[in-house]
DNA sequence: CGTTTGACGAGAGCGGTGCTCTCGTTCCGG
DNA sequence: CCGGAACGAGAGCACCGCTCTCGTCAAACG
């Protein structure tokens, strides 16, 4: 039971980040300045400081809600009843919609990190729910027997999270398939990156047809393809 | 032939943007300031400015010597005398070491873009020299026979660019071809810079283990596993 | 050879930034 | 009811990018 003091502290803490979100949708994370934000909200900038103890912590909090609104998009987009191959191309399709409609967030989110490698554990709960999204597709995939690695397994190679998204106990799925997992998130990723940061310009005139090959190269590299 | 006073001058713009360097690498480009820059080399800092009109010029001049260095070590990895999935890895992985051993100049060149989008033409021909070495060991690949596509051709999907890399008149070179090609490309500065921006964090153990593992990945992926 | 012109370096200054400190006010809980 | 904590505002500090002005010095020209 919040008091009432909670409460409006609290609605004043989402007020100051609804402005930073919105200052950073248009000039960028570099050119975010706090003194802006709290002239936005009709705050001394002083005043700020009560709420985020520095520009930073303002910066890791949109961060997190970033990863949070990307994170539901991915989770909305994919829907459990159509077919594999299908919920992957919708998945990866709503994460560039999304990357391509708040560039600048996405830019903060995977981008060059600014702060000193952001706070871990609230940080990497939130960003890990796209890769738990399309992890989930897989492993499913898995279970169905579509996956298969050569079995081989080497100790070491890679961490509990990337086992755990998989699911454990799915059959084909070892060390081979797992990373394969992480190189189409990857490599996913990589794209959306190369495309808004102007990479491919030059290279690539039909981005949207660009991606959907990409898209589908990538399933049938873990082996969504074999239907 | 350059009078003396121009002499002096290239001298002193290079001594300015070897100390920004310098400091490019110490604190990162969102922390560098043209004014430590100035200390550094013993000038005021309006001094500075009869040598870079602003401070993204000095951003600019830095990201060109990047993408130089990387595409020279680029350069310098590949023995065109070496089988060619031993140089597509040899590449791979130069360019990795030289991005863990330069992280914040990485992190300009293929981070979120600080200025709003760099100077075009100096800066193009410098970023493509390490997609020309890559794009060179698959097209003597496609001249091989090795890669192969499904001979379609959907006009208006890439640029000019990605077309020439590889090679116009190469035997087996179609879209396929050259868009498993941009997606190896991508793949590799994706995890390159997953690896680097922490997005592996407690999901890859060993990397060293998985970089070499998604070298061969993508080395299968446009074709080059077929010797 | 003398003069003039232009490049150069230094300094002051402007508006902006992140952040700290102090000082009234206001409001909640014991 | 009253004391302490939370709060907002303002001044101030050090730093930033950038501009302007003003001596100086060297190269180029008559």
């Amino acid at each position: 039971m919040p008091t009432a003091r909670e409460r409006v502290r609290a609605e004043l803490t989402a007020e100051i980040a609804g402005a930073a979100r919105r200052q950073l949708a248009e000039v960028g994370a570099a050119a975010l300045s706090l003194r802006a934000v709290a002239r936005e909200v009709g705050m001394a900038s002083s005043a700020v400081y009560r709420y985020f103890p520095s520009r930073d912590d303002l910066l890791t909090r949109l961060i997190i809600d970033g990863y949070d609104a990307l994170g539901e998009v991915a989770e909305a987009a994919d829907d459990p009843a159509a077919p594999l191959e299908q919920r992957w191309s919708a998945v990866c399709t709503a994460v560039r919609a999304w990357a391509r409609a708040h560039p600048h967030e996405y830019a903060l989110l995977y981008g060059s990190p600014v702060p000193g490698y952001a706070a871990p554990r609230d940080t990497v709960r939130a960003a890990s729910r796209v890769g738990v999204v399309l992890g989930g597709i897989l492993g499913e995939a898995a279970r169905a027997g579509l996956l298969h690695g050569d079995g081989g397994r080497e100790p070491g190679l890679l961490g509990d999270a990337a086992v755990e998204v998989l699911g454990q106990d799915a059959p084909g799925i070892d060390d081979a398939v797992r990373v394969r997992a992480l190189l189409a998130w990857s490599s996913l990723f990589g794209t959306i990156s190369f495309e808004l940061f102007g990479h491919l310009v030059g290279s690539v005139e039909d981005a949207d047809a660009y991606f959907a090959r990409v898209v589908a190269e990538l399933g049938a590299l873990v082996g969504l393809d074999a239907t």
